[in-house]
DNA sequence: GACTAAATTTCGGTA
DNA sequence: TACCGAAGTTTAGTC
């Protein structure tokens, strides 16, 4: 990894054009080829980059743009799109190299999958006499997030989000379409399970006879003893 | 701006929790209080991060975690939520510190809205006798892209996107049955326009006798001379 | 401030 | 490999 403080300005051409006017910026060249340009503010996302593969080419500037004050030139080419980055440095203030061999990775915990994973085991959420038939339960257009059946019999289809909002419950609503066709499982209920769910989904659920459930995951994660907290 | 490079690992407890092991990385320090991990791979997102506003405390080790090799140990708190992130480091690297000042920020030119105005202008491109009403016609729901006329007179809403997927028709679809119910537009068709259209969307699209066109991008920015290349 | 739609989305899983 | 859906999505714009 290249680390490489610069006043410099950015341009970019490619899925979209942008440019960067002359300013100190942070410049990260990964072991990958890849190109990261970060101001001092505004995190997580660099201001401009290139995503690998690509390659890093650093050329002379002309008579031009020397006189413009550039003193080297960074052209960095996608490997597969055309996409060019092109780094126009005035002054280099800090630069070293660093080895940091390979990461071992992320380790996730609590994304959707959990919460699936936690109404199911917690089935009875739903309300008396609900039980579970299966998760993911495949149709034609994707997987049902939980299929279940009500206190008399009926079947059940839950769509879980972590935030519910439109997109959603549409989602839901098109799934429900399609198995209200299928004569072994018609009639279908819906329910609408998020850890928050936006007035405008709710209503929209209302109008189309979708229940909707709030679910508290510090509430369920406490029902699961299996689960261990990092602090 | 502080960068230092680091043996740690990491533990993030917020929306989700994630665990690091023992690596070299990358932390970034940033001017607003926010941090970065970033590893020598995989561009573009941090392996972890805080985002703004949040208050960085370096602490001392406690004895069972000097004997781990543990040297110091930075808590990222973010000011608003209780997320936090816990970088345990065994051995600095390298460590230093740079002015950046403000940044004057990113210009950006194109994507949806470039194919947006391509289309409008080139309004020909939908067939014989097409004329523009006008772009981002306001609905009480939001903007249609476009609303046109056909050869026969009728209403035409025109939804255009990058990338053509579900969640797009489903957005025109929503607009199509608003404005339906106005008497003064009805019976209004609809176009779902885009550089790409994933097949799932396309039939669902025929499903709703809502006619599908795909965009050239390079082609019609052929027929805009007014358009000025970067490169 | 709330909500909606876009993103150079990126990223992961599955058929 | 293509397609689909989630993301600690983030971010920008509008009402």
């Amino acid at each position: 990894m290249r680390l490489v403080i610069a006043r410099c300005s950015v341009d970019y051409a490619g899925r979209l054009s942008a440019h960067l006017p002359l300013a100190t910026r942070l410049l990260v060249v990964k072991a990958d080829g890849s190109v990261l340009v970060h101001s001092d503010s505004l995190s997580y996302k660099p201001l401009n980059w290139m995503s690998p593969p690509c390659s890093l080419a650093i050329i002379e500037p002309d008579s031009d743009q020397r006189d413009a004050g550039v003193t080297e030139i960074w052209k960095v080419a996608q490997a597969k799109t055309a996409d060019l980055l092109v780094i126009s440095i005035h002054q280099v203030l800090h630069d070293s190299r660093h080895e940091l061999g390979v990461d071992p990775g992320l380790r996730k915990d609590g994304v959707e999958a959990h919460l699936q994973k936690l109404l199911a085991d917690n089935i009875d959420l739903l309300g008396e006499g609900y039980r579970l038939v299966r998760r993911e339960y495949m149709t034609a257009i994707g997987p049902v997030d939980i299929l279940a059946t009500d206190a008399g019999g009926g079947s059940v289809a839950i769509e879980i989000k972590r935030r519910g909002d439109i997109d959603g419950l549409e989602q839901l609503t098109r799934y429900l379409e399609l198995m209200n066709r299928d004569p072994r499982l018609a009639p279908v209920a819906g329910i609408f399970a998020a850890q928050e769910i936006k007035p405008q989904a709710r209503m929209l659920a209302r109008d189309r006879g979708i229940r909707c459930l709030l679910l508290d995951y510090d509430a369920m994660r406490g029902l699961d003893d299996s689960h261990s907290r990092l602090f």
